[in-house]
DNA sequence: AATGAATGAGCTTTCATTCAT
DNA sequence: AATGAATGAAAGCTCATTCAT
């Protein structure tokens, strides 16, 4: 009963009361030291459920399938990163590029704080990826950086901008992605974070100068 | 004893006759067929043994596991990549900037091409990325690359020079591995292509400026 | 990460309910039947799940591998003979060579009865041979068997005693194993039997007089 | 096709040509070792085959099967044990029990010397056990210490010298295989060997006496 | 609501033996 | 005679999911 074309990946109830909340904050703690502790391979429900404390049977009253808890918590470090880009990049008393140095700086900073988590997760997308729910996983994001793209490139049309915005996101995510691939020290994290704003600058600054 | 914790991946033989080049390259094929088709999920021995018109056991005479497979086809694919980038970034008659802006073009065409087939490549990655032979699969292109950013940045120090170098390969494959995760016409790629070899000539630019 | 070199091979869960006790007991019983109608060649967990109306899963769900349900077996037989010992060998009210004759003609009847697992069990030795437990099933055993050699050569000193203690023993369960390797009457068994009660009589008495 | 009710297992050619029999050394040999060095779970015709350097095809013009190498390799173990005790045991102008004291040491010995090999050997016994030709094998052994038997009780019933003799062939060899289970170091086989003798010596007068 | 025992399809890999060349 | 590629049944084991209690 593995395969399904369309699979239901969210929650199955919305945690009204204390006591699904806990059991499912629970859960996604225990699923999230699975992934970092031992990999995406042997991320099974069972594991969970164990590490959770809690019996594969209420797991599953909580999330209709493995791929959904897998959903979910990328959906939430998603959410993180999206509060993470809207206090930086929304800071409006900061010049554009600026803002952009530091939220790059910070976004390859958390990558890498939880590489073994990320990369599993990476790992596992197979399972989460096709989750109807999926699309609108980015679109908070997309919003925020678009304001600060009208900030950043006052001249520009709206096409042009809309085409910078992602390429930025895309290449601040997928560098992130490949760059916690393997393990690597802080300072050369720092390094590439310093590498990137000053390409992303200077392009910026080309797309103003035309 | 013959046991090993890093499991061999490369091919049992080296095919010196027809006959043996003949079915290794009917069982990639079908590799190919299944990944593209079904998806790294589905992606089994038997599965490919069966589309390859050959039997299991065949199979693992000229493939020592699943991995290896996978690993093949993976370096397959980057050995074209690295031809493609040594033909283009190579022909020293033309301008750095025109050979970059073509080379980005025709990687992320080329990826484009067989998006389902990269992507369940990326998929299985779990599989075959701890293969001791992984290591040394990008170091000719990361040759190839090191060769042109010399001409490209001349007034560079070296480890400058080899941090761009760095950074631009990993925005071209990542950002290339994000493109084409999900089916996108033709013409938005290439969009994508112009905009980012827009953005690396922005970048190389104003480092040969510094 | 959970990997170990010397796989455990005890039982996975202690049954404490009824349910998991009958579930265990008829995988056991099923094993027996298995190795005694069809031999350790022919002894695969799918064999004994089927023949013990449970499926696989079930089976895996009590032992942690084939070789455990074996090495089990093996400890239950173990484990009779041991009591058997101890009650023969323990009865101080009686002559020693007596208690001797009498342990040595009821192993070898005992070994006789249950011939064909006996054999497909020492067959399968191979496969629990090495597991980490093995070491202690025999312990219990030696205990008693010192017990009654201090009894039966008072006057020896520790180390011949305990020389004389491995060479009875040994000669009792190899000897014992060589016998019913081939179908044999009751009637030869309780001749070798008394045969090697002579013998080992022979022995201890030839110490005593030292 | 593995499966025969009553297997053909000795060699299909006597080995007249020189070839031929340079080919059957060349393949027990490379038995031998692949039995000692890799135990026999890893013993396959085909590893057999590239350590003599023969393809399997040759190997089976030789061998019907797998069982009939470890059926030829047992027989010439067997064949040199046999010489080792006609050589000892029939030296009549020894005392017989100097006799057998030699022979219990030099066999315990020579046991312990391959200790892997016999192992092995005896692990892979349920292939080659059911062989019709495994009758046989140790007859003439058998007459050697007949023969033994009517100088060591001159005195005794022919039955009761067989009962005896075939006790004593057994208590040997069991206990040999029993000993070489584990690795020992040389002074504890030959003190276990000092000490059978003394027990096999002790029931022999014993037997006299009466 | 909660449990966790039970399921069984499905996976990867091995290997004795054959037979076309 | 010799080769060794090809076969494919068979093995051990896992795990998402269900459902009786």
């Amino acid at each position: 009963m593995n395969d399904r074309l369309t699979p239901r990946i969210s929650s199955r109830k919305h945690p009204k009361q204390t006591r699904s909340a806990g059991l499912v904050a629970a859960i996604l703690e225990a699923a999230v030291r699975v992934l970092a502790e031992e990999g995406a391979q042997r991320f099974t429900t069972a594991r969970v459920a164990e590490k959770a404390g809690v019996s594969v049977g209420s797991l599953y009253q909580y999330f209709p399938n493995k791929a959904s808890i897998l959903y979910r918590l990328q959906s939430d470090e998603w959410k993180e990163t999206t509060e993470q880009w809207r206090v930086i990049l929304g800071d409006t008393a900061r010049p554009p590029l600026d803002r952009l140095r530091d939220v790059v700086r910070s976004f390859l900073r958390s990558e890498a704080e939880e590489a073994s988590l990320r990369v599993a997760l990476d790992d596992a997308a197979p399972l989460y990826r096709n989750a109807v729910e999926a699309e609108e996983i980015h679109s908070e994001g997309d919003r925020i950086v678009a304001a600060f793209m009208v900030e950043a490139l006052p001249g520009a049309q709206a096409p042009a901008r809309e085409m910078a915005a992602n390429l930025i996101v895309m290449t601040m995510t997928a560098v992130g992605k490949e760059l916690t691939e393997k393990p690597r020290p802080a300072a050369e994290i720092d390094a590439y974070a310093d590498e990137m704003s000053h390409m992303l600058s200077a392009y910026l600054t080309s797309l103003q100068r035309v």
